[in-house]
Formats: C-alpha cells, sequence, structure tokens
RNA sequence: GCCCUGGUGGUGAAACUGGUAGACACGCUAUCUUGAGGGGGUAGUGCCGUAAGGCGUCGCGGUUCGAAUCCGCGCCAGGGCACCA
C-alpha cells in the first residue's frame, strides 16, 4: 500500500459510505446509553458557513465522536433557525421573497455542514419555517396563553419613519436607524409578553446547580440583575400615595425630591394646572426620541416640575414631584425618591434644576455638615447623619433599622426587585409564525383551537412592512378576517408573529421526535433523551436564547409537559474565531469562507486545523499559516498506517515509549473530556514522532493512533480503519484504555535548584527517598560546584518533582 | 462608568493542587536528498555571552525555599452591560 493520501476522495467515499450503511443514526427508542449532544443550530444566511461557524461546529462534532467512541448512543441532530428579522431584512435588500430565499440558503448550509464531516443524524433536521414545526411553535403560545403566561399590553417600540419598520434595540444606532439613517421614534403598540418575571428567582437560583461556562452563567446572574432594596410610599397631602423602589433606604433622610417617568400613570393626575402645558410638551417630547438613546447615561438632565408635592415618610417634609426621562418605567415602580447627596443621577438633576443637597453619609473623616462636590455613593464605608435617631450608626445596620422603622410605620417594606423585564414576544413583521390567537367584536380574545393549527403564514407578494405600524399580514384579506372559532362571526386574526427566539427555545424538544405529526415532542423519547447532556454555542446567547429556552422549559414542566425543567445539563461557551483582531461579520468584510480551504486541503485537515489553533473555549486569529502542519501530520499518520507490521512487537518496546503510550490514551481522553482539543492532538503528535523516532510500527500502537485521531479527522480515520482491517466504523472500536500502572515511568528526571534557582536535573528511580536523591545530585559535578566548599543548611524535597538546597 | 475575559519566544500556543517556563505546531537557519514548483530527512532555534554564567511570562511592590500561577496597586487589549434608582 504505497499510495499517497488523497483527502477528496477518502472523504467522499465516507460521506457515501455513512449515509448507505447508516452510522450516524443512532436507534432513538432501543439505545442503551443515550447522549444527546447539542449544537446551537444556525441562522441560514446567504452567504453559508463562515469559518468561525466551522469551527464551532467541528468542536461539538469532536466531543459527540469522542463520546460515541465511549461507547454512548450519540445522538446529534442538526436544524435550521430560519425566521427572523435578519432573513427578512437581506430578503428585502436583494429583492427575493425569503420563502424562495431560504431553502436555497438551507441547501447550501447542508452541503456545507456535509462536506465538513458533521455526525449529524440527518433524519431529524428540522427548519424553525417548516409549517409542521411551526405548528408546535404555535400550540407553545396557546399553551402559555391558557395558563395566563401571555398576555397583551401597550409599549413603546422603536420605529423607523423612513423604512416604516418596527427596529429592535440593536438596530438603532445612535438613534438613528442602522438601515438609512433616519432618526428613529417612539410608537406606542399593543405587544404580547410572556410573564418571564415570574420566574426571575427561580432563574436565578437554579443557575447554582448547573454545569455552565463561569461566564454565561454570571451574564445571566446579571441580566437577572437581582437587587434587595426596599418599596417605600410617599403620601401626597390631596390623598393617595406613590411608591418607589430604592436599595438606599438608609438614605431616605435625604431624599429632597421624587422623580416620576415621564409615562407614569400619576403625572396626568398630579399635575397642576399652571404646569399641566409644560408637563404635556416634556412628555411628547420624550414619546419622540427612540428608545435606545433615552437610556444613555451621559446625556444632560431634563425634566419638569409637576406642581405638586409628597410628603417624605421619615422626615415628613414636603418635598416637590418633577417629572424625568432618566427614571425609567419599565425598571421598579417608575418612580423614585430622589437622595442628590448620595445617588449622581439624583445630583446632576438636582444641580441643574437647583433643588436642596443634603448629605445624610458621612464617609471617613467626613462631617456632616460638609457640602458634597459629587453624590457620595460609597454603600459600605460610612456613618448615617442629619438622619434622626439614626444618627451615628455605620451604614450595613442603618440599612435594616430604617427598613424596619418604616415598616412599622406601614410606608415601607424589604422588597427583592429584578431588572429583567417580560419578554416581548410580538414582531410587527411578516418572516415568523403567525401568532394563533382571533379578535371577534362579540367573544373577544379567542386562542385559535388546537385543531386549526398551525396558522399558516400565507405567501404574500409585498412582504414588506408599511406605516401603519401594523404587520404586512394585515393587508391579505382572504387570511385576516376569519369566521370566530367560539360563535362563528366575522372576525379578525392576530396579524403579529411571533420572536424567533421563540422558535430557537424549544428546537432541541423537538429534534427526537420530529417524525410525530400529531405531537410536539413525544414523551417517551423526551423521557429517554432529554435533557441534553451536553450544549455547545456561542456565548453571544448567554442571556437571550439561553433564558428564553431555561423559562420555556419551567413553564412546560409546571404544566406537566416534560420531566425536567432545566432543559441544558452542561453548558459550554466556544470561542469566537476572530480575523485581524476582530469577530468575522460581512459588515466588516472579514468573513472567511472554508469552502476553498476545504477544497484544498480536505475537510479533515481543515478541522484538525481548527481544533489546533488555540484553546477551544478561546477561539483565536484566523490566519492560514500553518495549515500544513496538520497536513503533515496526517501524512505522517497515513505512512503509519501503511508502514504497520503483521507482528505485535511484544516485548522489543522501550519502557519510555509504553509509557508514552498510555500516557496519550489517558491525556487525550481527559483532555476532550474537557474541550481541550489542542493540547489533546499535541499529545498524538508527541506519540507519533516517539514511534517514528524508534521505528515503532506496532500494530497495536497504530491502531490506536488512527482511533484517537478520528474524532478530529473523521474520514480518515474510517479509511484507515479499513486499511487496518478493522471492522465495521472506526467509531465503534472503543477509547483505547490505559493501565494505570504504565503511565508512569520507573525513572524520573528530578530538577535540582541551589538556593531557588535550577542548576541541573538527575534521574532517579521514581518514588525515591530524599537521601538517596540528595546524594545523586551531589554526585552531579555542576551540583558539586555550587556546593562544594559550602554547608547544605536546608533541604526541599518534593518527591518526582523536585530537589531544592539551601547553602550558606 | 460598571462587569467579565485575557496579556508568556519571530507566530499560534503549553505549563498538574505554587515545583525544570516555552510541550506541540508554524516560521526561520544550516545540511542532506544531483535542480525546481508550499516535497521529504537530519540538526538547531527565548534573549545576551566563545564559555562559565546572567536575564527572561505587561509594569511596580509583596507572600514563599520556590511565583506565569497567590495578594495589592497600576497599564494595555478583547467582549458584555449601561440614566436599573
Amino acid at each position: 500500500m504505497t499510495d499517497s493520501y488523497d483527502p477528496t476522495a477518502v472523504e467522499a467515499k465516507w460521506r457515501a459510505r455513512w449515509a448507505e450503511r447508516g452510522t450516524n443514526q443512532p436507534d432513538l427508542d432501543r439505545a442503551a446509553k443515550p447522549f444527546y449532544n447539542l449544537m446551537m443550530f444556525p441562522y441560514p444566511s446567504a452567504e453559508g458557513l463562515h469559518v468561525g461557524n466551522l469551527f464551532a461546529f467541528s468542536g461539538s462534532d469532536v466531543f459527540g465522536r469522542f463520546k460515541r467512541l465511549k461507547g454512548y448512543d450519540v445522538f446529534e441532530p442538526i436544524g435550521f433557525d430560519a425566521f427572523g428579522i435578519h432573513s427578512e431584512n437581506y430578503a428585502i435588500k436583494i429583492g427575493t421573497h425569503p420563502g424562495e430565499l431560504i431553502p436555497r440558503n438551507i441547501t447550501n448550509f447542508r452541503r456545507q455542514l456535509e462536506r465538513v464531516g458533521g455526525m449529524f443524524d440527518w433524519r431529524h433536521e428540522l427548519s424553525t419555517t417548516d409549517p409542521k414545526y411551526y405548528k408546535w411553535t404555535q400550540w407553545l403560545f396557546l399553551q402559555l396563553y391558557q395558563a395566563g403566561k401571555a398576555y397583551k399590553k401597550k409599549a413603546a417600540v422603536n420605529w423607523c419613519p423612513f423604512d416604516k419598520t418596527v427596529l429592535a434595540n440593536e438596530q438603532v444606532i445612535n438613534g438613528a436607524c442602522e438601515r438609512c439613517g433616519t432618526m428613529v421614534e417612539q410608537r406606542l403598540l399593543e405587544q404580547w409578553f410572556f410573564r418571564i418575571t415570574e420566574y426571575a428567582e427561580r432563574l436565578l437560583n437554579n443557575l447554582d446547580r448547573l454545569d455552565w461556562s463561569d461566564t454565561t452563567a454570571t451574564a445571566q446572574r446579571n441580566w437577572l440583575g437581582r437587587s434587595e432594596g426596599a418599596e417605600l410610599s410617599f403620601e401626597m397631602p390631596a390623598g393617595g400615595g406613590i411608591k418607589v423602589f430604592t436599595t438606599r433606604p438608609d438614605t431616605i433622610f435625604g431624599a429632597t425630591f421624587m422623580v416620576l417617568a415621564p409615562e407614569h400613570p400619576l403625572v396626568r393626575q398630579i399635575v397642576t394646572a399652571e404646569h399641566r402645558l409644560d408637563v404635556d410638551r416634556y412628555v411628547r417630547d420624550v414619546k419622540s426620541k427612540d428608545l435606545v438613546s433615552r437610556k444613555v447615561g451621559d446625556r444632560e438632565k431634563s425634566g419638569v416640575f409637576t406642581g405638586a408635592y409628597a410628603r417624605n415618610p421619615a422626615n415628613g417634609e414636603s418635598i416637590p414631584i418633577w417629572v424625568a426621562d432618566y427614571v425609567l418605567m419599565e425598571y421598579g415602580t417608575g418612580a423614585i425618591m430622589a437622595v442628590p447627596g448620595h445617588d449622581q443621577r439624583d445630583f446632576e438633576f438636582a444641580t441643574r434644576f437647583s433643588l436642596p443637597i443634603v448629605r445624610v453619609i458621612a464617609g471617613d473623616g467626613a462631617e456632616a455638615g460638609t457640602p458634597l462636590a459629587e453624590a457620595y455613593t460609597d454603600n459600605v464605608h460610612g456613618r448615617l447623619v442629619n438622619s434622626g435617631q439614626f444618627d451615628g450608626q455605620p451604614v450595613a445596620q442603618g440599612k435594616p433599622a430604617i427598613i424596619r422603622w418604616l415598616e412599622s410605620r406601614k410606608s415601607g417594606k424589604g422588597v427583592v426587585q429584578y431588572r429583567l423585564h417580560d419578554w416581548c414576544i410580538s414582531r410587527q413583521r411578516y418572516w415568523g409564525p403567525p401568532i394563533p390567537i382571533i379578535y371577534c367584536d362579540a367573544c373577544g380574545t379567542v386562542p385559535v383551537p388546537e385543531k386549526d393549527l398551525p396558522v399558516i403564514l400565507p405567501p404574500i407578494e409585498d412582504f414588506r412592512p408599511d406605516d401603519s405600524g401594523i404587520s404586512p399580514l394585515a393587508r391579505h384579506e382572504e387570511w385576516y378576517y376569519v369566521p370566530c372559532p367560539q360563535c362563528g362571526k366575522r372576525a379578525r386574526r392576530e396579524t403579529d408573529v411571533s420572536d424567533t427566539f421563540l422558535d430557537s427555545a424549544w428546537y432541541y424538544l423537538r429534534y427526537p421526535s420530529t417524525e410525530f405529526d400529531d405531537r410536539p415532542f413525544d414523551p417517551s423519547r423526551t423521557r429517554k433523551w432529554l435533557p441534553v447532556t451536553t450544549y455547545i454555542g456561542g456565548n453571544e446567547h448567554a442571556v437571550l436564547h439561553l433564558l428564553y429556552s431555561r423559562f420555556l422549559a419551567m413553564v412546560l414542566h409546571d404544566l406537566g409537559h416534560i420531566h425536567f425543567e432545566e432543559p441544558f445539563t452542561k453548558f459550554r461557551a466556544h470561542g469566537l474565531i476572530v480575523k485581524d483582531g476582530a469577530k468575522m461579520s460581512k459588515s466588516k468584510g472579514n468573513v472567511v469562507v472554508p469552502d476553498e480551504y476545504i477544497a484544498q486541503w480536505g475537510a479533515d485537515t481543515f478541522r484538525m486545523y481548527l481544533m489546533f489553533l488555540g484553546p477551544f473555549q478561546e477561539g483565536g486569529d484566523f490566519r492560514d499559516a500553518g495549515i500544513n502542519g496538520p497536513r503533515r501530520f496526517l501524512d505522517k499518520v497515513w505512512q503509519l498506517v501503511s508502514e504497520v507490521s503483521t507482528e505485535p512487537a511484544g516485548g522489543e518496546l522501550t519502557k519510555t515509549l509504553v509509557s508514552k503510550w498510555h500516557r496519550t490514551r489517558m491525556k487525550m481522553h481527559d483532555d476532550i473530556e474537557s474541550l481541550h482539543y489542542n493540547t489533546a492532538i499535541a499529545a498524538l503528535m508527541d506519540l507519533v514522532n516517539q514511534m517514528r523516532e524508534n521505528g515503532c510500527r506496532e500494530p497495536e500502537m497504530v491502531r490506536d493512533v488512527v482511533v484517537m485521531l478520528s474524532p478530529f479527522a473523521p474520514h480518515f480515520g474510517e479509511e484507515c480503519w479499513e486499511r487496518l482491517g478493522g471492522k465495521g466504523s472506526v467509531f465503534d472500536a472503543g477509547w483505547p484504555l490505559w493501565d494505570p500502572g504504565l503511565v508512569v515511568e520507573d525513572q524520573v528526571e528530578i530538577p535540582v535548584q541551589i538556593n531557588g534557582k535550577t542548576r541541573s536535573k538527575v534521574m532517579v528511580p521514581r518514588d525515591s527517598e530524599e537521601p538517596a536523591v540528595v546524594e545523586a545530585a551531589k554526585r552531579d559535578p555542576t551540583v558539586k560546584r555550587f556546593v562544594d566548599g559550602h554547608e547544605i543548611r536546608k533541604v526541599i524535597y518534593v518527591p518526582n518533582r523536585l530537589l531544592n538546597l539551601l547553602v550558606g
């Protein structure tokens, strides 16, 4: 066998072989050791998968193939997240209907994913745009609706008057539409929400027992934004009170005014006649701004006085009530007590409008009367001043003491606030699953009966959004008007579609059950395969996708549909492949298309290269220098395979080599398990180098090299396995076991330090005692030079590690 | 501004619970394969020095027999959040 390695031929052969043999298709009903290896499914863009995507997919695939070698029945499904604004915008831009564009893109993605050698079970491929899929997305909506977890309310959205479309916050750059540059406005529209806030505490607490990347869990914690504080009530002379949330109840004596968000319902009630005009104008002004720039922190404070006053419950003082846009309706109660002495924003506001600033916390060395040049916001150091009976208490004690005092006077209570908002799931767009709701003049809001699902997204020519702020679906009359499911009279459909994140929040549940049309997820399949064993994906989804998925699983669990409430037992975020220091993106023009690399080098070399370039969870900068390294390595292995001995070497192998062999089995196993693919590959290269240096062609060792290489280079592995006379697939060969006794060597090299500096090394038998090692060291000429004529004052010996001699 | 990550040769990177810094690979140098096109083998390759040796993991301090690793204070880069009361 002297033919040279031809990746194109080998890879084509095994792609065909896998398809024909069903190698990648576990028996979902009878699998003995199910392992659900999930990778975040891609959004099928027109450009195809770039190098960064393939890095992520390859890494996930290596893990799946490794688990397969470990004897698991690995289910590695794939699908397409094909609905959404991205697809729709691109379709608008090139003037093609998304219904035409998306299948084309999917075909391309499928080709790429197959070409790179993913162990995908294509029988279970899904697309979120398939009515067979979104039927159940709609069903899910109905489940939430019926459980009272979905509701409708008016909410502000960003609106681009030129593109006549609703924009997501990310699509607004400095207050302007990212596409046309027009200044964006706020519009109030009726929107559907899911009550994710009800689950905030559970979403937070469960994080402690999930095996997730730290960065991801931290990002979720921040997003949930738990704050402990108090809800306090400020009474108004006319009756009624204003509720505020504060994390600093200890500063209440310093509250010199109040601020309401412009949207606060009380604004209209309390404003006095002489201030009405000003307040109305201000509120209108704020509404004309977009949602993003309103929340920019470094803007100059603006606001207006309502003419009304409230009573500070701590000291009874009458304080003015203002309206300002730095207070947001969606957090806390939409109203604050302003403490300019100890909150920078309040300080700026007070300065701008000449409102009194009172110090109620004195930091180290500060006096009660010292004026403030800026807010003193330290909430750890300092003691209360100008605070009546609480004067002198440290902040840490003052906080609970004041809460207790206010509770006893019924003007406040300790509460926990979350930053998380309810999930707005409606989109005034075309390319998504229609929300399955019907509005009837007689019966009100009526859910579409389950038997009528799916509500098919009608194919309409003009899918562009228009000036009305109403989804394009409203223009499709035959679709829009529908008999009411309850009374049969003419009724109207909900014309909004649901958020793409709803599609992707449950796709993992669908994969094992794609062949069932009469249920979203088959109970026994679900019980067998879920929750997902290992999930790998990008950290850009740390909050949205991963949080929404967790929320939906909790709801489905509580409704009795599934047996678990956390969908992803183990989650690992892969690193990002950047190019010239920037994340690959089409707008930056630095996207590297993998196809030509694969055509030139083959998928196996390319996979090896990507996995070798750095730690999988860190990613790295893509440059093609060095891709010939992995290729050379594969050539070397190819040669080993073609030169393999026919007889086992037996006792001829050196102990060092045998030990290296077993160590490699162990190290690669542990490294792959922890996703350290780069060092696993390095270990294998090391073994191969040693075998070549020793002229070793031992059949079992060559066989192991091929097996251990195969997760990274699957086609290559199969081909070599076959050439070595292996039966079936290499992935059924099993990961080679190591003998713990052979992993260590008999002789160890001990570095010898003199006064902490390494001067020499000595070889000693493993587990030598200190005196023996010291003797050996003293015989070493270099050591001798340093030690002779000096007294050894202290010996530090770490067995099998190091010897440190302290000489005087 | 806040919160994460990270900073090691010419390059990508290794380094177990504090114990030989630079594994593995790219590149480079020399040399062999009678010459070539991204071919292969061998040797070398952190820096200074002929050598002995000295200096080296962003900087400055500290803990320790011993620090890339732990602590304090800075600096720089990437990512995320951002008027959240």
